[in-house]
RNA sequence: GGUCCUGUGGCCGAGUGGCUAGGCAGAGCUCUGCAAAAGCUCGUACAGCGGUUCGAAUCCGCUCGGGACCUCCA
């Protein structure tokens, strides 16, 4: 058995995953900003890393995964009044600022249920940890790497990289960063332009406001991460997890924070997934070519074709290497949709598979070798920097197996006993366990259940006596209410909804 | 401008220098009252040019194209 190797960031290179305290791993992501709806971009990393959280757990590891709320706002844009993200839209909306956090908040947990990602551990919010924000400022500042100016405070970020490395995650030069940092106003209180705020001065019209000692303010944009991520997991961790396009400057100032008031780097393992696409470009606010999930479930939005079931674009996001892009486009997603199906029909009929008692050996030895074979490759692949692309590709080439059984193309016994078994076990292992995959079709309840049995013992009827009329009505009625009924090999009948 | 990533068949996407990725779409066949589903078979793709090598999609160089970050951002 191999180990699970996952790509640091840090080091540029797959590396063999330990965690700090045996059995137990520590990992933190960053979480939603609240302030609107989330959109298919940010799907990606919940779903990528409910994925790495069930593969842990399924390796025995204790996790303790801790994903934050952004419910403090941070700047519109730098360089314009500085002003509060959510007390921006508040007032255009006519909320109250919590009241549209508490909104948004719902809405995120609502889509997360969809796609069917377990819960963090624990959930803080910035706004719950103002308190340790502070604290975590006033440490920084009495080592000498921030300062207060005019109520904000600043981190030095010239005299940190005098002794560390700041650049490092993210691969950027010191010198580089003092040249190439756009003008922006507001910057006249900071020594340095890569110095970013620790705390922010609040204008009076910021409805989000707390005391501190510098003042009446809100916390800058990276110290809610470190503080939250040391207080529960302490100050060295095993994984931070995100997008890349927060590795810099925010997973990198959170590094520098962290490592002067807790005198050790902080991560152990920086994990970023890819962006999502749409025709070649990073989907976001600033590119205007965002899909919101609810438009994506509803199908509307102009630029969709039709509605797309939360499965269907998880399957579509496990499609990938999460180190790689992912383009979005009608097609990929109508064909992530078709193969999800034709996986779970196989999958679903294989679980319900009764493996004979008795034992015995397989009469291919030949398949059987070659089922083992792709089987034991699920765990090979997913330590392989979850390289749920590859699993899928497998599970995949099992499919004809399953179905060939299934429709009796291959006789049940070509596989031994205990290669069904294991085929069972597996499938369900990481169909369901750890990829996270569940039925399209909604549960139905057992009325609809024995109606169905009774349209099908009726079509049955009529095929017997010839009726092909009754018959061909009662499936072409179904197919046109969405039901596909299908006629299975051994004379019985099917049905998907 | 700086730093970095990337370019695979109609579409999406794996690919550790030599062995069929896989999915969707398409074609043919089998099964079938018809249909759907399913099974079998098929396309021989790696931006271009040059180099290294017995051998490159995979390494190196150049050219062209796309993208990310440097600013809020998953």
């Amino acid at each position: 058995m191999s180990q699970l190797k996952v790509y640091n960031s840090l080091t540029r290179q797959k590396e063999v995953f330990e965690s700090l305290t045996p059995g137990h791993v520590g990992m933190y992501v960053c979480g939603p900003t609240v302030s609107g709806e989330s959109h298919l971009g940010h799907a990606r990393p919940y779903i990528t890393f409910d994925v790495l959280y069930r593969y842990l757990t399924h390796l025995g590891y204790k996790v303790r995964y801790v994903r934050n709320i952004t419910d403090a706002g941070h700047f519109e844009e730098e360089g314009r009044e500085a002003e509060d993200k959510i007390s921006k839209k508040a007032v255009l909306e006519k909320l109250e600022p919590m009241e549209l956090v508490q909104k948004y908040t719902n809405l995120f947990h609502w889509a997360m249920e969809q796609f069917n990602t377990i819960p963090p551990s624990i959930e803080p919010t910035a706004t719950g940890h103002i308190v340790e924000q502070i604290g975590m400022i006033e440490e920084i500042m009495k080592a000498g790497y921030a300062y207060e100016k005019n109520g904000s405070v600043y981190f030095d970020v010239k005299k940190y990289a005098a002794s560390h490395d700041y650049g490092k995650l993210s691969g950027r030069v010191m010198d580089d960063l003092l040249e190439t940092t756009r003008e922006l106003e507001g910057q006249e209180e900071k020594r340095d332009r890569a110095d970013f705020a620790l705390w922010k001065n609040a204008a009076p019209e910021h409805i989000m406001r707390w005391k501190s000692p510098w003042g009446v303010g809100f916390p800058g944009w990276h110290i809610e991460c470190s503080a939250m991520a040391t207080k529960y997991l302490g100050a060295q961790f095993d994984i931070h997890g995100g997008g890349m396009d927060l590795q810099f400057p925010h997973h990198e100032s959170e590094i520098a924070q962290s490592t002067i008031c807790n005198h050790t780097a902080p991560v152990r393992y920086w994990m970023h997934n890819n962006m999502i696409t749409i025709n070649g470009k990073k989907m976001g606010k600033s590119y205007n070519n965002v899909i919101k999930l609810t438009e994506l479930f509803s199908g509307n939005h102009p630029l969709l074709e039709k509605a797309f079931h939360p499965m269907t674009i998880r399957f579509f996001i496990l499609q990938t290497q999460y180190r790689s892009t992912l383009d979005f486009s009608n097609e990929a997603l109508a064909a992530a949709e078709r193969g999800l199906k034709r996986l779970w029909e196989a999958y679903d009929w294989m679980m319900k598979y009764e493996v004979r008692d008795t034992k015995y050996e397989a009469k291919d030895a030949e398949l059987d070798t070659k089922v083992n074979g792709l089987i034991g490759e699920f765990a090979e692949f997913m330590n392989d920097d979850l390289n749920t692309a590859k699993v899928l590709a497998n599970m995949f080439e099992l499919v004809p197996v399953i179905n060939g059984i299934k429709d009796k193309h291959i006789a049940a016994d070509v596989l031994s006993s205990s290669t069904l078994a294991l085929l069972q076990q597996q499938l369900k292992l990481f169909v369901e366990d750890i990829f996270g995959l569940k039925s399209v079709s909604g549960a139905e309840d057992e009325k609809m259940k024995a109606v169905m049995e009774l349209l099908i013992q009726i079509r049955k009827d009529a095929k017997s006596k010839k009726d092909f009329v009754t018959s061909d009505k009662i499936r072409n009625e179904l197919t046109a209410i969405g039901i596909q009924l299908k006629d299975e090999k051994d004379g019985g009948m099917s049905y998907s909804i």
